[in-house]
DNA sequence: TATTGTTATACTCTATAACTATA
DNA sequence: TATAGTTATAGAGTATAACAATA
């Protein structure tokens, strides 16, 4: 029942517009390196922890960065596992496992963010300029909860 | 093992953040419309529905917009008719059934769409200018399959 | 007592296949 | 024969709760 004059009318018009492209976009994004990494013989769950684990991580971080419960990444890890990716290598404190990647889990992390980087929609449709002008605009975009992966 | 210059692998590594950034705001922008909508006591899914009900549709082209299989589509029809918020009429040719809001439906569909608009990221974060900058730039990134909705 | 990871279990979303009615 | 929707069933992805080991 809020009174809205006709310009905040359009502007909450074109916003929803905006938005709707942004998740139209970003599902195409997801799509696309799910694709990609399906090459790869990897679900997209999976290459995404993969990226995830430049440097060895408790279990206990990749469960905030992926924002999901501790359990859960115990299944990833073991599904990584099983397909020599990574292993479980003891912690300082002598309850944490840490996640590290094995020569071929980074061998192909590699392969992936390669790919990954070479076929992306930001770098097949946009020019280098429109490039420059849309990174500050997504930034102010971000909130904090930035989930750094690229799917 | 393409042999890329330093130049390259700049636009490649540039590309590739933006393209991250990309999904973290559309994720969080997803995030956004699923704690709107559970406000109202729609999972996300069923409130995907109802905004994309505009008009009376056959189940089919649902299915259509939506990329899903129409089996999903019946399921999705049977949870929103429980509430009460659509039903279904006979199509022309009578194999086709049509999923048209009820009252109840229309109100709180348009309850969701104020909300949302004035509520989402692209509005609260970016300035007019900014937004006048975006929006092109998405048009350029978005393919064809433009999935239309809000979440 | 609080925290890390594990196990067992269950739920949600979605697909596949077989079916009915209509075209 | 082909198409629209339905049913039954199954799978993937993820969460919850209770537990063991360590702090």
């Amino acid at each position: 029942m809020s009174s809205r004059s006709p310009n905040q009318e359009a502007r909450f018009a074109e916003a929803s517009r905006l938005s709707q492209l942004l998740v139209a976009v970003a599902e195409e994004a997801r799509a696309e390196f799910t694709s990609i990494v399906s090459g790869y013989g990897l679900p997209a769950h999976l290459a995404r922890v993969l990226v995830l684990l430049a440097e060895p991580a408790p279990m206990r971080d990749l469960a905030v960065q992926l924002a999901c419960d501790r359990s859960y990444i115990t299944s990833l890890a073991d599904q990584l596992e099983r397909r020599g990716l990574l292993t479980r290598v003891p912690g300082a404190d002598r309850r944490v496992k840490l996640l590290a990647l094995t020569d071929e889990g980074v061998a192909l992390r590699d392969k992936i963010s390669g790919a990954v980087a070479e076929r992306n929609l930001v770098m097949r449709r946009l020019t280098d300029e429109e490039r420059r002008t849309l990174g500050p605009l997504l930034e102010r975009l971000r909130g904090d909860g930035s989930a750094a992966c690229d799917c």
